[in-house]
Order: C-alpha cells, then sequence, then structure tokens
DNA sequence: GACACCTTGTGCATCAGTTCACAAGAGTCT
DNA sequence: AGACTCTTGTGAACTGATGCACAAGGTGTC
C-alpha cells in the first residue's frame, strides 16, 4: 500500500513480465488474477509477485485475487508505457538491420525512427522504413526526431564515441549490444545486451557439468 | 586462495569482462595487472575484482598485483573457453541470421553449426555458410553435430515449443531472445535476452525523471 | 637490515532481494 | 450469524552480493 515510493530495481525488471502475463487476460472482461497464477505466467514465485505488486500500491482484494483490468492499468502506468519513445539505431550491420527491422519495438512504444551508419553507400538510403544517416549528423537526428534512446550495434571500436555522440546529444538512456565497458556520466542509464558474454556463461555451466562427468 | 570451491554466480558474470579487458595487455609479454586497473578495465571497482579473482583460487603478488598472462589462463580455465560449444540456431528470421552470421561467436568458441526454420523455402539452404534444417530434424542435428547450446529466435508462439524440442534432443543451455517465459527441467540452463523488456526498464527510467521534471 | 611504499586477500558491516509464514480481510455456504 | 475457505499484504528471517578498511606480505631504496 504504499503510495508510489522508491520502486526497487529488481521489482521493474519483472513489471514487463507481469505486463505481459496479463496479455493471457481478455481486455474488456472483469477478471481477476491471483498471484499464484500471475506467478506461473510469469515464470517467478507468488511471494515475489505481491511483494512486487506492493510497491505499486497496489489492491488487490484478500481472498479474491488482482482486478486484471485495474493492475493492467497501474503496471503500465508505473512503467509509463503509454509514452512514446523514439529509438535511433546507431550502426546498421547484422544486428542493427534485425533490430530496425523489428516490428515489435514499435508496436510497444519504442518505434526506430532513424539510424546511422558510417558506411557511405547505407547513407541516404532508407532501409526497411527508417532512414540511415551519417554519425556527424546524430545529434540533428537526436533533437528534430526527439530521440529518447539509443541503440548501440556499431563494432566494438566505434561503441564508446557513438555513446559519447549520443551523450553529448542529450540521449540518457542507451541500450548496447557492443562487448565493451562503456563510459558515461551517472545520469545517463546504460543497459548492455553482451551475446557473448551471455554465451561464455552457459559454457561455464557446460563446462562445470562436464568436470563433474568425468570425474 | 580458495582452491575452486563454488563460484558466486554475480562473480561468473563477470569473469568474461576480466578476460576481455585483459586483451588490452598483449599475449606473450610479462606484465602485471593491479585490481585497480583491471577495475577500470572492466567497470567495476576494485574491491570487488580482488573479490572475485579469490574465488578461482587466484594468487596476485602483493605490492605488485596479478600477473596478466597466468590471469588470463586462470580465467579462462575457470571459464572453459577452451572447449568448443557448437550452437544451433532456432528461427531464422531477421534477428536469427544476424546472429547466425555473427563471426564474433565462431572467435569465441560458439561456431553456429547449424539452424532451423518452418519457412519452406528457407529449409535446404545454406546461409552465410549455416544450413537451414526443418524444425523436425533439430534431434538428428543436435546429435549429429554435437550441438551444446540452443538459440531461440523463434517468434513467441513457436518460442516453448522450440525449447520442448531442444530439452527432448538433450540439449540442455538455451540462450532465448522470444519474449516469452519459458519453463523447463531445472537441469536447463535458460538465459533470456528479453529486448522488448529491456527497452521498457529503459522507457520506466525515462519516465521518471520526466514525472520529476514535471512536479 | 631497516624503512617506505605498494597492492593483495579478507573479515566485517551493510545492503538489496528473496522467501517464509501468518494475521487480516473478503467472500460463500449453511 | 457463524464457520469455512480463499488470497492478499507484510513482518521477519535469510541469502547473496557489495564495499570498506586494514593487516599481511611483497618490492625497492638507502
Amino acid at each position: 500500500m504504499a503510495p508510489l515510493g522508491r520502486i526497487p530495481e529488481a521489482t521493474v525488471a519483472r513489471l514487463p513480465l507481469y505486463l505481459r502475463g496479463l496479455d493471457a487476460f481478455p481486455v474488456g472482461v472483469t477478471a481477476t488474477v491471483s498471484s499464484d497464477e500471475l506467478a506461473d505466467l510469469a515464470g517467478v514465485n507468488a511471494a515475489k509477485v505481491r511483494k512486487d505488486l506492493s510497491h505499486l500500491g497496489t489492491y488487490g482484494t484478500r481472498g479474491v485475487g488482482y482486478d486484471s483490468a485495474f493492475l493492467r492499468f497501474q503496471i503500465s502506468q508505473a512503467l509509463g508505457v503509454a509514452n512514446v519513445w523514439p529509438v535511433v539505431v546507431c550502426g546498421m550491420g547484422n544486428l542493427g538491420r534485425a533490430l530496425a527491422n523489428h516490428i515489435g519495438f514499435t508496436d510497444c512504444g519504442f518505434p526506430v525512427v532513424a539510424a546511422t551508419d558510417s558506411d557511405l553507400d547505407k547513407i541516404g538510403t532508407v532501409v526497411d522504413g527508417v532512414p540511415v544517416h551519417a554519425p556527424g549528423e546524430l545529434g540533428d537526428i537526436v533533437h528534430r526526431l526527439n530521440v529518447a534512446i539509443g541503440v548501440i550495434s556499431t563494432p566494438p571500436e566505434a561503441a564508446q564515441g557513438t555513446a559519447d555522440a549520443l551523450v553529448a546529444a542529450g540521449v540518457t538512456s542507451i541500450m548496447s549490444f557492443a562487448p565493451t565497458v562503456l563510459s558515461a556520466p551517472d545520469e545517463v542509464e546504460i543497459r548492455s545486451v553482451d551475446l557473448v558474454t551471455e554465451l561464455q556463461i552457459l559454457g561455464f555451466h557446460l563446462h562445470r557439468v562436464r568436470i563433474a562427468e568425468d570425474s
């Protein structure tokens, strides 16, 4: 019943999962969800669901559960999913193209409105509806199109420079796919999606069981 | 100095970063790294570096630092990076193609040896050196090519089925890009890379500062 | 050899997040 | 109304991770 205090980071990371889980419930219909059901849908346990939702000041009704529509509203509110945050994709290699093309982002309020690439052959072209500009135009693009989020899918060497350019342009939210540690001012939120690291973590566990088997 | 006890998960997730940081040091040359330098390279703080490395039973020398070559060896050993873990990519949409194409994976010991897709036009073709098979052949592929890791880049509806097929084929490590919660036996390690969720977390913070500014 | 200077390894306090367990409320049935 | 069942909300214990601070143990210099 906390009236919107600070929401723990771990909870924030799970709210999207709950929201997605609620899609299993038809929209216009009054239905109730128990923390147990929601836990199943989100792949976590029920106690966590309840504690997470309590941070939103949510009121379910005891003995019954949560009203699915109202819960959806509350989580949406907390996450601010009603907002539209335009995205610029920096680096139109294979991955960048795949991301720019990913229609799912637009549906969720993250339209890819522009891209940059240093390849002269790509600059000036339009890939899947996304215009490709020179890296130097980043600042201009960000201002003109109200870009809120920058995606870095450049080669690792160019990643820090791109991050700097994004920050200089006023972008405070970055999702990076580059296998590099990026530095930026504290107020800039960086989420690093490091696929090689992920694979190496999987590799570590495979390695572990292999050792266990051999001994 | 713990002689290879259990390594905390948080440490495992950072070891690849240290390893990457060590690339700044030339291979054949004897050089020393201090925890401070390594901390900078990996974007964490020095105390964490030292505690992490202590879990490997590492011995740096006090007053000097760590021998870069030996440290690299030790981390490599712990992570098992010498192993090669063949990967199958399930779902050759935009993202799947980008992943299959990503030469960086092969360099790190994760060669993409095969792919699957349900599109009849793609089955039987070879994309960037990766042969595309029908989903039904997954079991066969896994056995024939000794696949260790499955990447799920299918549409969300097909994700759980694909995961089940991978598990049935004996794959115990899965990296999923599908925006869905996957269920699998406990012994299967699943790492979910959920891009929409990542964006929504960024969106949450943007939303927060916007609220703060408006008030 | 003594002293000054580094940097590691680690005990300890702290913090964030998870899980348990249960009282408190809401509905239902008799 | 009372008893029973259900599910929330939360205090409290617990787990894991983080960061501090300092002793222990090296190197180098005089």
